[in-house]
DNA sequence: CACACGTCTGGGAGCGCTCCCAGAATGCCG
DNA sequence: CGGCATTCTGGGAGCGCTCCCAGACGTGTG
């Protein structure tokens, strides 16, 4: 904590009510908007606040309200791995954005690795914030598993933490997305269809090479060797489309765990000297606003939002913190294939 | 403001003083590690907060140390920019862990447009936070104005707001940087020596701009029509580095504004057959860690870190909210040139 | 005209903490 | 053993706000 010079006394709402001629419960009724106050005094308030330029202290408010008008964000991932990404940035606007509607306000924590969770479970505890959102997307996260035991209510973006109730996640629909892609695919006149997929520590690339695995099963093909895994990175995406091209040569479609890597794999598929699609179709995930549309050519991918995935998250909070019990403690969003160029 | 449901009557200082059998005043000498408080006491507070499960109430803290222990990242960017480049993550990373280190914490806030403005400003001078760091990169950007009217201190990245004492900011040396880049290539023996610059409505593209230029005309070399503008992106620099291939055939190097588009300037000049260093040498800026050295060639870059600098912003806020003057309002941090293969 | 009822107002209490101050306990000196 | 500094302790006040309650109005009803 830091030290503060003296803010030169910043009027408080007895300034207000003395100014307004009123008394405080007056003044408080009339800047909180409540029924039971005149015009006349209500005017009288709002113009001494004005001209008086005050602002009610949050702190004081807190104390009696047992309300902090705060939200923590937390991210759980190494920082490497967040910086290739817009992905949290999309997050944490969006969150930013519905926060602010509802006039709370928006608390950032990275945890990196495990020195970072008891500071941040403390901080938590502590009563500086009305609720919690997490992203935690690795299974077996620690951070995850503490986060259970805190008084305020959290809901968790994903899927990785699996059991116990009065757990409140909301997730895409990695694996019904994953499965929409091979249909596609597979609707296409494709049969020799590869994947590269994600980081398998996380809940949603598993699902999603399970669905593409399911697919092509329940299609008669065998999967086997014909799946390799990368890092959701684009470079990632790049080399394993490679060691794909080498162990199944006349491989004739590819469908890629996230955009990234099917831009990897795009690269690797053009310096091969594969066409994309005549020879070969791409098919990512995420539908990413940045990368998706600007590949050559544009990428047939699954569609799905982040900002949307928040605002629900940000409702179910809302709930929790009303007292209510979500219809749902487990939400599954639906996501849809966006077809453009490339497959 | 959302509500919250009964937190179950989370224990007080009263509570944790009565089970350790002390007064108030000893509890919170011992919580607050001061001196003055025996050994005993000491240890059996500290055993009461911790079977207790006690942690302390912060607004009630707030309410009379008139401190609130949190610091505002204010992020002035339209949406579309910020989600191109990790820099904003790699500068939330950084300022929260330097702020986590004090003991504060760090309250993101997005301003997308004039909109935003009127609610962010009531929000900062509500007295929600201690202090505010800000990124408003765009010169005249009206936010940057109404935020020196605060009655917190602001410390400012770059130095896009010029006028006015009490103003506070710290900045690299875009000039110097520019300078050091193009006096490296002439030293190699270039003469051709061309630009990418950045949006011109922003100070540090403005600064490198004028760096490239001054150094040139030093040299007694004329750089009409040697310049290009981009948009500080990928695309754009590839974009850029067209025109001036049609305009400037016998270029023999490039000084881009950026990192991203010293990698759309090699895009271009691979495609148009041109060998980097061979036949055009290229300098980037920003030496950023996720790009600079994963280039093909990679990027002989004008290094700095955007970490360093908001360690930077917040050691002056500090200072400002101890009462005293930083030695200097305007601090520019030093640049120096990292090469590598591409020039 | 008495009474009830809805509208509006002000004062008091209290949220949980830190700070100040008076005083108790302790140590050490001559 | 008295005196004095030093160490330690507890109680009171108060930060700025919201909430509760008692009471002062006004208006309508029997």
């Amino acid at each position: 904590m830091v030290a503060v010079p003296d803010q030169g006394g910043r009027p408080t709402l007895e300034d207000v009510a003395a100014y307004a001629g009123v008394s405080r419960s007056t003044a408080s009724r009339a800047l909180n908007e409540e029924i039971y106050v005149s015009p006349r005094a209500r005017e009288a308030v709002l113009a001494a606040a004005r001209d008086l330029g005050y602002s009610p202290n949050q702190a004081a408010r807190s104390l009696v309200t047992k309300r902090t008008g705060a939200v923590a964000l937390v991210l759980s991932e190494p920082e490497s791995m967040v910086l290739d990404d817009p992905y949290y940035l999309i997050v944490m606007r969006a969150a930013f954005r519905a926060l602010a509607k509802l006039g709370s306000q928006m608390l950032v924590m990275f945890v990196d690795n495990r020195d970072d969770i008891p500071r941040t479970m403390k901080f938590l505890d502590g009563g500086h914030v009305d609720g919690v959102l997490v992203f935690a997307p690795h299974i077996g996260d620690p951070l995850a598993t503490a986060l259970r035991l805190l008084r305020v209510p959290v809901v968790f973006a994903g899927s990785s933490i699996t059991n116990g109730k009065g757990l409140y996640t909301v997730d895409y629909d990695n694996k019904s997305g994953a499965c929409q892609a091979v249909e596609y695919l597979l609707s296409q006149g494709r049969r020799r269809i590869v994947t590269v997929g994600g980081p398998q520590d996380q809940r949603s690339a598993r699902d999603r090479l399970a669905g593409w695995e399911a697919t092509l099963k329940s299609a008669r093909i065998d999967p086997t060797g014909m799946a390799e895994v990368a890092d959701f990175t684009l470079h990632g995406g790049e080399m394993a489309m490679r060691r794909l091209l080498e162990r199944v040569p006349d491989l004739d479609a590819v469908f890629a765990a996230c955009d990234p890597m099917a831009a990897g794999a795009l690269r690797a598929l053009k310096s091969a000297g594969r066409r994309v699609p005549d020879d070969v179709a791409v098919v990512g995930f995420d539908d990413n606003p940045r990368l998706a549309p600007t590949l050559e050519p544009p990428l047939t991918t699954v569609h799905q939002d982040p900002a949307e995935q928040v605002g629900e998250m940000i409702r179910m909070l809302l709930q929790l913190l009303a007292g209510e019990e979500p219809a749902v403690q487990r939400l599954v969003l639906p996501v849809s294939l966006t077809t453009r160029q490339s497959a």
